[in-house]
DNA sequence: AACTTCTGAGTACGCCGTACGCAGATAAAA
DNA sequence: TTTTATCTGCGTACGGCGTACTCAGAAGTT
């Protein structure tokens, strides 16, 4: 009974999948079709006409458009029209738009240059790399930060990358769990930073005001709105505040984390400088 | 010209606006309503009938939409039938969806509560309490991750939060620019952890496959299907690698930005130790 | 040559946001 | 009270979307 599917029938509740339009095609049934198409190379078999195009050539024709034109501009007429063929005729090399999404996900994930670039460098100078490199590729790609929602699935240029992260932070003390902290807290501060300059930049953009501009211009409304108590703190920022650049802010963040966690290293390597060490309940190194 | 508006003209390029179907309304227009509807309070003039709605009747009942069902179920139409009303009597009281997002956002985001709870606290029990509301509120409301995007319009309740922890950051040696960039990054850790989160919980409850189950039934694929190298640190983890929850690896990461940021402060404030400390480029240590 | 299977693609359906315009209600102006 | 200006709710329609269904014909196998 998958016809006419109903809108929303996931056990999952709020979070579910993107587009249930007429959507025929579950999450499971999606991740399975993408995985099979990432990793799986069935053979032609061969029976009927040779197929008029390849899945690099659909998943590189969808990356450009949403590079260029955003992720609003992607949909599969559009990528049909632009490779000159029926729309219909995507679907005989794709199950769908989610799927199409997976693949261009994977592609645009190529770790190699990254761990080309690592040669020689302790775990901090690596995870310096692995940061730099994702914050550009989300910043090449704004469209990555809208849709990794809820389509994680794992391919061969993601997983080549995890694994050298992992290995990078082995034998410094750290607990299993603690390594994956750790990659999570980095890509999470990677990925919140960057949305928020993506987000934020596209505002400038399309209101066309600076952000003094913007503050200045706002503040009276708002001391006037709210009767009680201003905003002394706001007013007292100097103008220079927001003068500091993403690039550098981001900086800054990524060092404080990596300070936090170079000293939970340290602590570990010479135990007897600190006590017992309250700091953050951690997972208990004994 | 506004109408039949094409596709893309946004001098931004790639990052451009949510739905540019029919649009009429720029972004720069939107965020003028939107400032208008969420600060304004302009009498009614009172000519022809009285109005049958208020904006806050629409806009929790979206609020309610999009908490139950998702981002995706929320529409004009949607909102409309559940209002009992019209589609079309919705754009009497808004211009259109982009500025029911925007009052959604300033909607659930109230810090009367959370700044309450700070009471007493320092600097860095205010930045946990703060942490802690905010991943809270995104797990209540996943659609906020969704949505932020590209429209940063500034509300009351925004406001009263930054202005909150802005005042909590003075005193602490820090510079205007570094107190910005310890929002930032706290809040980038907020995001991006949390987004991994709800991605991660949607895809185990869409696929029905627990974490160790998943690695371990597509490892071998992976191994066989590329011929260099294995993945021997993926291999190597232990089997509760992945028991940490997610509360405790945010945890974690948080006490590690906190236990940065601290080691920042307290250099600063015995700056005998540290010979010239050039603020931008950090301490690091070794 | 006959058969089988696969290809590309036209058509159609039900969603979406929203522009346009109209009938009726209501308060101000006469 | 009558007139008039304005505002109300909202029906209809347009162009977009993802994709299910269907079928003619091409290209292999037998």
């Amino acid at each position: 009974m998958t016809t006419t599917g109903p809108t929303s029938d996931q056990p999952t509740g709020p979070t579910q999948s993107t587009k249930p339009t007429t959507a025929e095609l579950t999450d499971a049934e999606r991740i399975s079709a993408s995985l099979a198409l990432l990793w799986g190379t069935q053979e032609r078999t061969a029976r009927g006409p040779k197929r008029g195009l390849t899945l690099d050539q659909i998943v590189s024709t969808a990356l450009t458009i949403a590079d260029t034109d955003g992720l609003d501009a992607l949909s599969m007429r559009r990528v049909a029209r632009e490779l000159r063929v029926g729309t219909m005729t995507l679907y005989r090399y794709l199950p769908g738009k989610a799927v199409l999404l997976d693949l261009m996900l994977d592609a645009v994930s190529d770790p190699a240059k990254d761990i080309a670039q690592c040669q020689g460098k302790d775990w901090r100078g690596v995870l310096e790399v692995v940061a730099h490199s994702s914050r550009r590729r989300y910043l090449a790609h704004p469209w990555l930060l809208q849709v990794n929602w809820s389509r994680p699935v794992v391919g061969p240029n993601t997983l080549a990358g995890l694994e050298f992260v992992v290995s990078t932070l082995a034998g410094l003390g750290l607990t299993d769990q603690e390594r994956f902290s750790v990659m999570i807290s980095i890509d999470g501060l990677v990925v919140g930073v960057t949305r928020a300059q993506l987000h934020h930049e596209a505002a400038v953009a399309a209101s066309g005001v600076t952000d003094a501009e913007f503050w200045n211009r706002h503040l009276p409304v708002l001391s006037k709105a709210m009767l009680s108590g201003e905003y002394p703190a706001m007013a007292a920022l100097s103008e220079d505040a927001y003068g500091l650049g993403w690039d550098e802010t981001f900086e800054w963040g990524l060092q404080r984390v990596l300070d936090g966690i170079q000293a939970l290293i340290e602590s570990r390597r010479q135990p007897a400088d600190q006590p017992p060490e309250p700091a953050s309940q951690p997972p208990r190194p004994a």
